[in-house]
DNA sequence: CATGAATGAGTGTTCATTCAT
DNA sequence: AATGAATGAACACTCATTCAT
C-alpha cells in the first residue's frame, strides 16, 4: 500500500499517521500534463488540441512532443496517474479504519475529496475513456473495477455483519460511487459547499444508501 | 402539461391515463440527428464528423446540410429535444401522483427510465454541454436547472410534510440525480437488470438518500 | 449596322432620328441576368454563387436552371448582350455623323454613355474575360477588337485629313478608350457629375489626346 | 520619402540620385504572395484555391498557412505592399523633379512604369478592391486616394501656373491616371511597346489632356 | 533541450448541378 | 413552369506529427 509509484503520484513520505490520503498539495503532474489537464477538463480531449496543450504549458509544439510522444500518450498519461493516485489514498484509507462502517465512510470520504481536488483528474478519467484505445482504455477500466470491488466488497462485509441492510448491495455500491464521481461534474471550490462539508453530508446521504442505521464513528 | 411538442418528439396523444410518460416507441427524431445520435454517444461531440453522421443516416455529408445548417445545429437540435422530452415526461409523472413519497417516486422513476430508454439522448444531454455554444448552452442549463428544481420541490415539500428527513434536503436532491443520470453512463439494456427493475431497486435507494421511512404505494 | 439582333437586346425600332443610341431605358435583359448582373458587379463571377442569383432573381435554385443551362451561360447570355448593345449604339452613333471631329465625338460620347447609364454590364464586360471558357472569350474579344477599331479607323481617318495630330494614333486610341471603359469602375449615378456632363468634360480630353486642335461641332 | 519600408519592399539603398524609382529588381515578395500574385492575375482572388497557391509557390497546403493565416490574408499583403511600393515611387519621383510640368511627366511616368513593370501586383490593386474586408478595404481606398491626390496637387498647381490649361483639372486627372492604371489591363512585356516607349507616348498623351502647351524637358 | 518550418490527411462547409415530383 | 431534396467534388482551413537545425 505504500510502495513508492513509479508514476510519480501518490503519498511520497508516508508517515505512521495514516493520514496522508487527505493530503492534497500541489499537483505533481508533469508541466506537459498539467496544462493538457485543464485543456481536457475544458474541451474535451478530441475538443483539445496540441497547440493548446503547448500554450497551457507554455512550450512550443516541439517541446510537447519532446516530452510525450504523442496526445493519446498525454490523456494515457493524465488518467493513469489519476486512477493510480486515487487508489493510492483509497487503499490507505480503507487500511486506516476498520469494521465496515467506517472503512465505508473512509473510503467514500476518501472517494468524494479526490473529486473536489482534483476534480479535473477525476472528471477526465470519468469522460475520456471512450477516447482510449483499446490496450488502455482495458487497463483503465481494471483499474476503475478495482475502485468499485473495494467497495463492494466493504459493504458486502458490512452486510454479512448486518450494520448494512442494503436489499441489494451492489447496485447500491453503483449508486454510491457514481453519485460521488459526479460530484467532479458539479463542484466548485469557490462554492457554497467546502470540500470537507460535502464529504460528511454525502457520506450521510451514502450511508443511508446502503442501509446503515447506526451512526458514524461511535 | 400535455401539450403537443413542437419539437416532434414526446407524447402525441395523451391518453387520460396520465402514464403515457412510461410509454417509450421508436424514437421520432430525425434520421440524420438519430445517426448523429449514435455517433455522439461512441465518439462525443468533437470526435464525430459530419462524414460519420451522413454514413450513419444514409445519406451524402451534402445531404445532411440540406437538413441541418451546421454540426452544432445538430448538437443543439438532439440535446433540446432530449431535453424537452425529459420535461415533458416529468411533468406528466409529477402530476400523475399525489403527495410527496409518490411524486418523488414517479418523478425519479421517470428519470431512470429515461436514462435508460434513451440512454444515448441522456448521455449526450448531460456530457457535452461545453460543446455548446454560449446561447445553446444557457438554455440547456436553464432546462437542466427546471429539471431540479422539479425533485428539490417535491423533496422540500416532503420534508415540511414529515415524511422526508434528509438532513440536507438540496445535496441529497444532487446525489440522488446525478446518480439516476449517470444510469446513462453504465446501463446496458441487454445487462442483468432490466429497465423497470433497475427503477425499482433505484428507487428505494433514493428514498433512503431522502430519509424516507415510510414504504412506497401502500 | 441595324441588323436586328437575335440576343433581344439593342433597338428594337429604328426610327429615321438615328438618335436612338442616346436612349436607356431599362434594361430589357431577363430577370435573371438582371440579378446575376448585380451579384457579378458585387462580388465578381467566381464570388457569385447560384445562390444568390436565384435570390436575387426571387426564384428557386431549379428556377434559375430552367432559364439558363448553367452559371457560365449567365455569365456568357450577360456579357455577349452588353457588347452586343454596344456595338449597336456605337454603329448608330458613327452613322449619324460625318467627318472624323464628329464621328469622333459620337462614338466617344456613345461610349461614355454606356459605361454610366449600363454601368454594370460594362463592367463585367470588362473585368469577367478571363471567367469565360476559351470559346466564349474568343467571341468576346473579337467584339472588344471590333469595337476598338471602330474607333481607330475614325481616328486614322481625322489624321489622314489633318484635323487630329496624334503621333502616335493607336496609342491614343487606347489610352483614350480605356479612360472611358475605366468610367465603370468609379462613376457613381448619384455622384457630382451626370452623365452628359461626364461626357462633355471627357470627350473634350479625349479630342486632346488625340491632338485635335478644332473644336467640335463648331 | 527615403524611409526604410517595413514592408520589405521599395528602395533599400537610396542613392543621391534620386532615380532609385526607376529601379525595378527581382521583386521582393514572400514566396508565397508571388505565387498568390501570379494565380490571383489569372483567376482572380475568388477564383484561385490555396491549392493553386501552394502549386504556385512550392509549398505543401499547410505550408501556405504556415506563412499566411488565411487567403484573405494574402490578398491584403500582395495589395498593401503594392500601394506602398508605388507610394514610395512616386514620392520620389516626385521629388526628384521640379515644376508642374516636370514633376507631373515623373509621376504619371511612374505610375506608367509600375503598371507595365509591376503589372500584376497593379491589376490586382485595381480589380480586387471588393475582396477586401471591410478594414483592409478603407485602408487600401486611403491609399489609393492619397495617390491620386499627389498628381491632382500637381495639376493644380500647373493650372494655377498657367502651364496647364485643363478646364476641369480633376476630370483630367481622373481620365490620366485611369488610363494609365489600365495598362496593366493590356501591356504584355513582350509586345511591340517597351516600358520605356509606352512611358514616353502616354506622357505625351497625358499632358495634352491636361492642356500642357510647353514640350517637356528643355 | 528546444524550435520554426513543413506536411499528408482530414476537418466542417459550400459549390454547381441534377432530378423526381 | 417550378421546386425540395439530394449529391460528388471541391472549398478554406486545421490537425497531429516530423525533422533539420
Amino acid at each position: 500500500m505504500s510502495d513508492s509509484v513509479s508514476t510519480g503520484v501518490g503519498t511520497d513520505a508516508d508517515a505512521d499517521a495514516a493520514d496522508t490520503w487527505h493530503d492534497y498539495g500541489r499537483s505533481r503532474l508533469h508541466p506537459v500534463l498539467e496544462g493538457a489537464l485543464r485543456c481536457f477538463a475544458l474541451h474535451g480531449y478530441h475538443g483539445t488540441t496540441i497547440r493548446m496543450i503547448a500554450a497551457e504549458s507554455s512550450l512550443s509544439v516541439a517541446g510537447v512532443y519532446h516530452h510525450y510522444p504523442s496526445k493519446h500518450a498525454i490523456l494515457v498519461a493524465v488518467m493513469s496517474q489519476a486512477m493510480e493516485d486515487l487508489w493510492q489514498r483509497s487503499t490507505a484509507a480503507d487500511a486506516a479504519a476498520e469494521g465496515p462502517v467506517d472503512r465505508f465512510t473512509d473510503v467514500i470520504t476518501c472517494l468524494l475529496e479526490f473529486h473536489t481536488q482534483r476534480r479535473d483528474d477525476a472528471f477526465i478519467a470519468l469522460t475520456e475513456i471512450r477516447s482510449l484505445d483499446a490496450e488502455a482504455r482495458a487497463a483503465h477500466i481494471a483499474k476503475r473495477d478495482r475502485q468499485q470491488r473495494l467497495v463492494e466488497e466493504i459493504v458486502e462485509q458490512g452486510v454479512a455483519d448486518g450494520v448494512f441492510e442494503a436489499a441489494h448491495p451492489r447496485d447500491a455500491c453503483r449508486a454510491v460511487v457514481t453519485m460521488c464521481t459526479s460530484v467532479s461534474h458539479w463542484y466548485r471550490p469557490d462554492g457554497a459547499l467546502s470540500s470537507s462539508e460535502l464529504a460528511q453530508r454525502y457520506c450521510a446521504i451514502a450511508l443511508a444508501a446502503v442501509g446503515c442505521r447506526t451512526v458514524t464513528r461511535g
